[in-house]
DNA sequence: ACGACCGTCAATGTATACATTAGAGAGATG
DNA sequence: CATCTCTCTAATGTATACATTGACGGTCGT
């Protein structure tokens, strides 16, 4: 019962993890013999894992026999909401057609409640972050019968969270994400799909800004 | 000067190439013991192409230890278009915005003359497909500041041309597609974001519609 | 001193051997 | 006759050995 998985999924688990976190900073090369020491595996799962890194796009080649940590910087960031823009504006829109009505229904309200939460207690953060984690699944939930954008959806989210420890919110800024993210669950449980769009679009406008300000001022 | 590229790039081109072409059918089990030896490869290039293919989506696992062919129906047709949907329309207004208007010019044109040509010559699908070819390049090429998108573009290419193979074109589908595309490729060239959506748009309804009545009357 | 060229070797790419397990099929049982 | 279990095998998952190549450091030339 020690392993749950095979070696090569848990190998992939840790390297992504590392990846997300930061513990492996970009341009970081990444070597067969190193990880598998560093993971108590043989090369062979650890290639299998550098080949799905490499899919996702959280590694990348340089030259034909080397492979580092991809970078993310300003720029990536833009072209990152190149397609979450499309993504997650036609998420919204079918999860306002097909979507189940409840689940954001709820959300909506814990959202407006983690609002105050924040106003007040800056610890919530944690809380909030769950909170779009959930409001993410029930996403997921509603493109049941779209697995293709559901798989684009989530392959973007990796990257995602990599830009939001790059770019660590300011608690103003969380606090009129929560607010947006309540506006997009009410729509979608109000089945309002033009009006989950909109909400959408808000939403990414103003993350957008907030993040590149971030980034601006520490490059600065 | 054998083999410029890896056994493991090689097995994974075959592959796809197979499945794509229909040659290895859909629900077609995958076995790395008989796909080593159909390619004259040893199992470990064939695991990665596999794990390749996985990712693509072209291949899916049933149970633990099976791979199959990824299965190909009129609803995965729909979820495609889902998923195409929000990255053609994007596409099109990111070329219309910053993408090299002269390529797009030349398509259209190019595309009209293609419509004549359909109208009295029916080998011309060839060209006309090719012509496709060459739109999806000059938005692959508008794209090279959204990487995120473009790679996303081209994960979708694959199924899209599955589904083409599937649901052969009629000559009066290919007539009004080709039409369609020159409308895309003179918004683009015009730098008109708004009219490039439009058109892509409508395009992405008509070419589901054909593929669904051509899914229809083969099923029935 | 700076750059191009080249040999070394360490890391990758591939094959194979070994360990493990899932899945097909025989047999038993209701 | 269907279903369930159990076995056994053949395939996968992993490790390792072998072959191959390109990245790095040194040398040479200018």
């Amino acid at each position: 019962m020690s392993t749950p998985t095979t070696a090569a999924d848990r190998a992939y688990s840790a390297l992504r993890s590392d990846i997300v976190e930061g513990m492996l900073a970009p341009g970081t090369p990444l070597a067969e013999v190193e990880q598998a020491a560093r993971l108590g595996v043989s090369r062979t799962p650890v290639r299998e894992a550098f080949a799905r890194l490499l899919s996702d796009g959280l590694a990348e080649q340089r030259g034909p026999r080397t492979l580092l940590v991809s970078s993310i910087d300003a720029d990536d960031v833009r072209a990152l909401f190149d397609l979450r823009w499309a993504l997650d504006e036609q998420a919204a829109r079918i999860a306002a057609h097909r979507g189940d009505t409840l689940p954001f229904a709820a959300l909506a309200t814990r959202l407006d409640r983690a609002t105050e939460l924040l106003a007040t207690d800056d610890a919530a953060r944690t809380d909030y972050y769950a909170l779009v984690g959930e409001f993410d699944a029930a996403i997921d939930a509603s493109l049941e019968t779209s697995p293709y954008l559901r798989a684009a959806l989530q392959r973007l989210r990796v990257h995602l969270e990599r830009v939001r420890r790059l770019a660590h919110d300011d608690d103003a800024r969380l606090l009129r994400a929560a607010a947006e993210h309540a506006a997009i669950a009410r729509a979608i449980a109000d089945r309002d799909p033009e009006r989950a769009v909109a909400a959408t679009r808000l939403h990414l406008h103003d993350a957008l800004q907030s993040i590149h300000r971030h980034l601006k001022a520490s490059t600065a």
